[in-house]
DNA sequence: AACTATTTATAAGA
DNA sequence: TTCTTATAAATAGTT
């Protein structure tokens, strides 16, 4: 805009230089003043002459408002950057001590299965026997508990169940008695039906076929339901 | 500059408003750009739209303390924000992931160890039984593989030791018989000397007393050197 | 986003 | 610096 055109490049006269800066300094704020007020905007414009000599407009009323809006902002920034690498840092570690922690676990599991011996001494092979073999006990020991439980139950809706056929068989033989007397037929009569068998505490389910030791075998099962088999003893 | 004047007043449309923003804005920067370079001046822009949005300029370095705090809240830092909160995101859901995972494992080897037995059903009972027998059949199995080549290795020393006495019995006797010609006294013949035990493996530690199963007690310890006792088969 | 009539900015000269 | 003026540039309104 004027009588020639000019190329983007530092202007090498001196007296050229400052006389375009002049003009175009306060072209420069009389445009940021513009848009400021037409576009409602926030506007900070700070120049400096080659000389160093300082010029500026901002929209707000002052500059310091605008600098302090950015330095609120750039505050923020900067601590919520720095929080969250801390806490990036922190959980990081904490993420490692997690990953160690499965490891450890992980190769304990595989220990108490009985896997992974290889590099395990006879003193660490001693200490986990004896740490199985007292688990084994304890399970052992709460297995039998539930049978015991289950068995108790049985027995007792065994006993119930007998004592209710009683007391229906004799209600029977009376019927049968006043029917005897009312008619000549007695091929009839009412029987009780028979009983289901309780599944008591919905646990006890069908065995994998492994009973050599703590379990029920068939033959125990089938007068289990009547006495306490022999090997059978409530856990303290 | 344009189809008609205008006045130096908010524009009170809408979309017009943006436009101008937009259009202004850049010519804006344009021309803060140009009289930087033309003019060698340090200049540094803000402009904040209505909506909160920042458009910047600034030439070189001066002017540090606005351009530094705008550097903060580049493009850039907004990019490294969001991406360091996405991670935060995914490092929580992982980190969630291994406090389940631990947790398991711990009820795992609780359950291992006997402990915990409570919330068990029978079913889960026989499982974790089946699997500690299994695992301490291996484990007792292992440690009769380590005692086995424990004692094998002494025997085989034992049994060099005594070839190296024997030898070094006849030598002395060979000796002895020449000295016996040179002179009377036969009281000071060198013997060889007691020869220590190898720890074989670095593996044998003493045991910790629970010796009832699968290890040596101390009768067994006397003549293991000797013979493999009864209990003791190669495990396969 | 492109066009264009117009206004505005400004380079050069005084 | 400031004013003038020719002309380049910016842009408001329009498509």
């Amino acid at each position: 805009m004027g009588r020639g055109r000019v190329q983007l490049k530092r202007i090498e006269n001196k007296i050229n230089r400052q006389v375009t800066f002049s003009k175009r300094r306060s072209g420069l704020l009389k445009k940021a003043r513009e848009i400021s007020v037409l576009c409602d905007a926030d506007v900070a414009l700070i120049v400096f002459s080659t000389k160093g000599k300082l010029f500026e407009y901002s929209s707000d009323s002052c500059m310091e408002r605008i600098l302090e809006r950015y330095e609120r902002y750039s505050y923020a920034e900067r601590q919520l950057a720095a929080h969250e690498i801390e806490q990036n840092g922190s959980w990081s570690l904490e993420h490692a001590k997690l990953k160690a922690r499965i490891e450890v676990l992980q190769r304990n599991q595989r220990h108490y299965m009985g896997e992974d011996l290889e590099n395990l001494s006879l003193r660490e092979l001693q200490n986990l026997e004896q740490q199985l073999d007292s688990a084994l006990k304890h399970i052992r020991s709460k297995r039998n508990q539930l049978m015991f439980e289950s068995i108790s139950e049985l027995q007792k809706k065994d006993k119930a169940l007998q004592e209710q056929n009683n007391i229906l068989a004799k209600k029977v033989k009376e019927k049968d008695i006043v029917h005897l007397n009312n008619c000549q037929d007695s091929s009839s009569m009412l029987l009780p039906q028979p009983m289901q068998p309780l599944n008591i505490r919905g646990r006890y389910e069908a065995s994998n076929g492994r009973e050599e030791e703590g379990g029920l075998n068939a033959a125990q099962h089938r007068n289990s339901s009547v006495l306490l088999p022999p090997w059978m003893v409530r856990p303290s």
